[in-house]
Parts: structure tokens; C-alpha cells; sequence
DNA sequence: CAGGCTGGATAGTGCAACTATCCTATGAGC
DNA sequence: GCTCATAGGATAGTTGCACTATCCAGCCTG
């Protein structure tokens, strides 16, 4: 299809198309003449992919080429694909892949759940995060890191499971990251539930606008 | 003190304060002149809430003047201190307020976790949220839902906790709008963890950049 | 009374993500 | 062969946000 069809059939506009072209977030479509390109259905797949991780995952065009970099040559393989979600989680979350000095609540949490204790760029990264928040004065108990661990298991294994079902990267790549992002949101959202019951248990009714 | 020392005390230019100034984000100093103004504690205070709600947790100016303005008025007492939480949910999660259908699953987690059952805009969130997941084919399960609750519950409690001990309603927002957000990361991170362990038991092995 | 700083208004900057315009080269129709 | 609409490519302009810089008048100090 030309340009003009693959905008039509992705709504996305002529003119971002031609904007993702430029930017290399999008290969050219096969020149069937020197005026004209066709495009395909990989095209169609990509744009979905790159409107997903900008609208749903709000990730910034240069996030977007990164985990889009990772993925070309990658193939199908379980390795490759595990590969390609360590990239999708190291651009959502910010990971920098720097050693950090180990937390003992990260120590007891690793340790209550099973997990190796191979230092890693995500094991780095929760102790940074641990080390901020303690700095913040709002450090999480051994209970929340706990009940963190116990759902953070289920998600990974959920996450996992779904990504390995799914064909192609583009669709591995997109489960990752709205996955990721669906979660998180789906736990905040559900935090605050368990603040308005809380509140309750507490102060016996719910804050409310009118009074 | 003047808009020069409310500066250098807050690390904040000159420029961004009038900024701040004009868009309605900061009160106006007293007049002490009709040429000079009077700025206090209280403009320290609120030039940190915005620098952290901004830089930290990523709100943008509108959000967060409408966090600002739920503040005004409300005094110390815990309903409004509650209100004042529910304000920095209620912009940090987008939430609307419309109702949504009830979903069968989070019926089972509200009832598991012994929470009140009653219709709320948290409720609803989570309801919309749980149905879009659906709908993206990456439905939570009864197990991941539940290790939500009790990562929810944690969390919940500790946030009430360390929010009510905070003195000034300045701090309030803060602390519940930065907590909410690095316990998002930190179970974002957390999952990265589980990920990795996960990936080790069904393939040997982490992923690896360097084959 | 001059200079400098203050506060207030207005306009400009930088970045990100488009969007509109222009240009050139076909390729279809006559 | 010639014209003209259109695709594709390059360039520049727009929008939104969050500042940032400039300008101006007042007035306090020295």
C-alpha cells in the first residue's frame, strides 16, 4: 500500500507518518519506483506499536526508537524475547544498569520469596529506589515489601505467560509495556480503593465533596 | 522576605516564581510597599510542593494548581486532610468520578480484602481499569488481584499513617502524592526483579547483552 | 537626585511532536 | 509529446508547555 493507505488504514496522519519516517521509527517502504514506496503489513503493526507506547504508555519518541532499535535482529527465540522485555523494562522504568549498595530489606525480601540473589540491574534499581524513599522518610515496612514481593510474583508470572504467547515482537514488545503500565495503574488505582476503606475503618465514612 | 531571598532560600529562579506568580500557583506576597512584597514560610513551603509534585512526580502545572486549590480553605482537621488526599488521587489517577459496571473480579477482591463495598469513584477506577485490561486481552487474575489487595492494604495503611503525622497540609500533598508515586516505582521495579527470577527458572538464565 | 533593585507586564526561548508548504519526478490521460 | 494530479522527500512553521528575558515604572538608599 502507499502512504497515503497506510495512513488511512493506521489513522495516523500523512504528515506523523512522514515524521516517523524521518526520525527512523518507521523503515521506508519498499521503493517500487523512484517516486513510489510500498508499504506493508509490518508498517501497519509498527504504527500500532509506536502509537501504543506513546498514548497508553506516554514513552517519548527517543524511548520509542530505543526498545524499536532492540528489537531489529532480534528473532523469535525465548532468549531473544526475554531480551527484548529486559530492554522494554529498562526504558519504562529508567534503569541505568549502575551497581548500588544492597539493602537488607531488599536482602529479606529476595530471600522470603525465593528469588536468586544474583545482583542485577533490577535488583540495583529496587535497592536505589528503597535507599530514596528511606531518604524521603516514607521507607516501606517489611509487611509492604512483602505484599509488594507476593504481587510482583503473580505479575511476572502473568507477564511472562502472555508475552511468550504472543506471535510477533511487535506484539511482545506492546504486551510488555502496556502490561507494565496497565499494572502499575491498575495498583494505584486499587490503593486508592484501599485508602477509601481505610478511611472508613478509621474515621467511619469516607471523605467526601458536599459536606 | 523579598522575591530575591524567596529565591535563593527555595533554589527557584526569580523568573519561574513570578511565573508561578502570575499563573495562579503561588499566593502573592503581603505588600508591604506598593513597589515591594513580603514573601514567607508559607511561600517556601508551597515553592517545594510545586518543585516536588512537578519534578518528582511528574505533574504538570494544571494538575497541580487543582491540587492547590483543594488545599485552600481546608484546614487541619482529618476529614479535610482526607479530602485533601482524595484531590491528589483523584488528579495523580485521572479518575472521573462516573460510575462503571461493577466487575465480577474485583467483587470477588473488595469482598476477600473485607472492604466496604460501596460504590466510590475508586471503585469505579478500578472497575473501567479491570474491564480495559480485559479488553487488552491481559485480564489479572484472581491471584494477581488479590496479591494486589495486600500489597494495596499495606500501602494504604502505611500512606494514612506517615500523611497524618505530617503537620502542615503542604507536607500532606507532598507526602501522599511523592508516596504514591515511588511506591508505584518501587513495585514497577519490583516486578522488573520478578521478572528476572522468573525468566531464570523457566530458561536457566537471565537475559544477557552480552549473548 | 541618581542608581539599583523590586514588582509587574509582555514577549521570547527551547523542547517535543507534529503539521503545512514547497519541490521534484513521475505516470496516467489526452 | 504534453499536461496535471499526486507521491514522496525536504524544509520550515505550529502548538503546547514551562519557563526565561526584557522592558518599564516606582521608590528606597546613599
Amino acid at each position: 500500500m502507499r502512504l497515503g493507505e497506510l495512513s488511512e488504514a493506521t489513522g495516523v496522519s500523512p504528515a506523523s507518518i512522514k515524521f516517523y519516517l524521518r526520525s527512523g521509527l518507521l523503515a521506508a517502504g519498499d521503493p517500487i519506483h523512484p517516486t513510489r514506496a510500498d508499504y506493508g503489513d509490518r508498517h501497519v503493526r509498527r504504527l500500532a506499536l509506536i502509537q501504543g507506547l506513546r498514548s497508553v504508555v506516554g514513552l517519548g519518541l527517543d524511548d520509542i526508537r530505543r526498545i524499536l532499535d532492540a528489537a531489529i535482529g532480534a528473532d523469535d527465540s525465548p532468549a531473544q524475547r526475554l531480551m527484548l522485555l529486559r530492554t522494554v523494562q529498562h526504558v519504562v522504568l529508567g534503569l541505568d544498569g549502575s551497581p548500588a549498595e544492597p539493602s537488607p530489606s531488599v536482602d529479606g525480601l529476595v530471600q522470603a520469596m525465593g528469588w536468586p540473589g544474583d545482583p542485577s540491574e533490577a535488583r540495583f534499581a529496587v535497592d536505589r529506589h528503597v535507599a530514596a524513599m528511606e531518604a524521603a522518610g516514607i521507607a516501606p515496612g517489611a509487611d509492604v515489601l512483602a505484599a509488594y514481593g507476593r504481587a510482583a510474583d503473580a505479575i511476572a508470572e502473568a507477564q511472562l505467560t502472555v508475552t511468550h504467547a504472543r506471535d510477533d515482537l511487535e506484539d511482545v514488545i506492546l504486551t510488555a509495556a502496556i502490561g507494565m503500565h496497565m499494572h502499575n495503574q491498575l495498583i494505584l488505582k486499587i490503593v486508592a480503593l484501599a485508602q477509601a476503606s481505610h478511611s472508613i475503618r478509621r474515621y467511619g465514612g469516607p471523605p467526601r465533596d458536599d459536606g
